[in-house]
RNA sequence: GGCGAUGUGGCCGAGUGGCUAAGGCAGCGGUCUGCAAAACCGUUUAUCAGCGGUUCGAAUCCGCUCGUCGCCUCCA
């Protein structure tokens, strides 16, 4: 199956050819950790984590680096406040990074490079761009990219340079550029930065923003890399500054394929404090959300659609995902004998046919799960019928593991044989002795003792069964 | 101010020229049950922000109006 996605350069869903299959590069722009993540910067490292899973269950084996920012003006600000080191300051936020995303399901990076320990590289790239006079020294000490001396500033983003000269806000401190829309490779120090420099060839300073993920793309990934993912917001510009130096530096093309994921609003509007509907991930989990269902919450949408976050939406992907395992738990009571189902066959080929149409083709994954959902209708229908063998069943189940390397919703989880502490089982058997006996009081009363531990019962034409709330 | 995106049933959201406008959640009805619950099945609610235009035909293209969102130097 080929896959294919929007390409923010070309603006138009391409077919993925990667430079050396099956092997693909992968670079997405990584958290900055001067604080923890909100439920926005984790769609993004959602969508992105989704992106990877399909690549590689389509067969690619993909080489995945996320860099971590951690030299950069709020941070500075932070350190310098809380008399911190850097370190000091960003590791606890690195740390409750990975947890979150962990929690989410997202696979990690093989590289979580930080800007601060890429000093050399950046450097060099720097000096680079000024032995081919694209960037110059400013009065500061500063070292700026020349946007005039690079003729394909702007292809990303679609920008006029005359327009961005035009455009650009009045910089009231930065008068060393040459033109305002000249942006920092290099910071010179100032008293600002307080101990927080790099004595380097270049002079006493730091990077720049934007620096790191060129020199880190280029020393993890190559010169030249398949695919480069992150926020809409960094298409300018941020992602247009990488081209731009990347380019200028190397002389060889940057990124292949450009792909950005939609923002996050909540109860409709931008995330604020002050508007109240501003979370992280701990906010939901301290609500009683699990961050399975906000993954899912996620997944059902597509990734370049603007999503509506609201707590109420959450509840609904909580209740879809419970009903995902409950179906799954189902299949795995099924017992019938084989029986030929012609029937069975198609329907199953059709839609996993469908699903992989849909998820190949620009990650489509609202009509992936759509076509799941019909599916689960139809068989749930067998299962009332008392007509889905259990071959068949199983068939299913292990189809359900195979997409939840894309999913990763944790269903396997729905077929964990619980344990069943023993009391549980005698008084299961004792609420049946009683409701045959007609003693629903005491039979009731022990419905309500399990309830009370967590315990629903679901009396089925099949027997009891049990489930956790 | 400049550029761009978007507005679909109670809610979340697919669908970008043509079968009866996906799917999920909620609601309602039913099956099951001693009664419930859970589970499952069925199902009500949309002509697609408003107005005008193009077309045999538009949610889907064009124009205007209104709302929301993003970018315009470091925010995913």
């Amino acid at each position: 199956m080929n896959v294919s996605f929007y390409n923010t350069m070309t603006r138009t869903v391409d077919p993925f050819v990667p430079l050396a299959a099956p092997k693909v590069t992968f670079y997405t722009c990584g958290p900055t950790v001067y604080n923890y993540a909100h439920i926005g910067n984790l769609r993004s490292y959602c969508a992105e984590d989704l992106f990877r899973r399909i690549l590689e269950y389509s067969g690619y084996d993909v080489l995945h680096v996320m860099n971590i920012t951690d030299v950069e003006d709020k941070i500075i600000k932070a350190c310098l406040a809380e008399k911190m080191t850097l370190n000091g300051f960003t590791e606890p936020y690195i740390k409750a990074f990975k947890e979150d995303i962990a929690s989410l399901n997202v696979k990690p990076a093989a590289f979580y490079p930080k800007a601060s320990e890429h000093i050399n590289e950046i450097v060099d790239i720097i000096k680079e761009l000024c032995k081919r006079e694209i960037a110059y020294k400013g009065d500061d000490g500063s070292y700026y990219f020349s946007i005039e001396r690079f003729s394909d500033y702007g292809k990303l983003a679609r920008l006029d340079k005359q327009d961005l000269r035009a455009g650009a806000r009045i910089c009231h401190d930065e008068y060393d550029k040459e033109h305002l829309s000249d942006f920092a490779l290099w910071k010179a120090w100032d008293e600002g930065d307080g101990d927080i420099f790099w004595e380097t060839e270049i002079g006493k300073g730091r990077p720049g923003w934007h620096m790191e993920c060129s020199a880190m793309s280029i020393k993890y990934l190559g010169e030249t890399i398949d695919i480069h993912m992150g926020g809409v917001d960094n298409i300018f510009p941020h992602h247009e500054n990488e081209i731009a130096q990347s380019e200028a530096s190397t002389g060889k093309k940057f990124v292949n394929y450009w792909v950005h994921c939609e923002h996050l609003l909540s109860d409709g509007r931008k995330m604020s404090k002050s508007l109240g509907n501003f979370f992280t991930l701990r906010d939901l989990v301290e609500k009683g959300y699990s961050p399975i269902a906000l993954r899912y919450l996620y997944i059902a949408n597509h990734y370049r659609s603007k999503l509506n976050f609201t707590l109420k939406a959450l509840d609904s992907a909580a209740n879809t995902l419970n009903g995902l395992y409950d179906f799954l738990k189902r299949l795995s009571r099924v017992k019938n004998e084989l029986i030929e189902d012609a029937e069975f066959a198609e329907l199953f080929a059709r839609a996993k046919a469908t699903f992989d149409e849909k998820i190949y083709t620009d990650m489509n994954m609202p009509q992936a799960l759509s076509c799941i959902f019909s599916m689960i209708s139809h068989l749930n229908i067998m299962m009332d019928k008392n007509c889905l063998p259990q071959q068949q069943a199983v068939s299913v189940i292990d189809y359900f593991m195979k997409i939840d390397a894309i999913l990763a919703l944790n269903l396997g989880q729905a077929l964990e044989d619980d344990i069943v502490p023993e009391d549980i089982e005698k008084l299961i058997e004792e609420r049946q002795s009683a409701r045959k006996a007609k003693d629903f009081k005491r039979s009731d009363e022990i419905r309500d003792l399990l309830s009370a531990r967590g315990i629903i019962l679901q009396d089925t034409p099949q027997g009891v069964v049990w489930k956790k709330m």
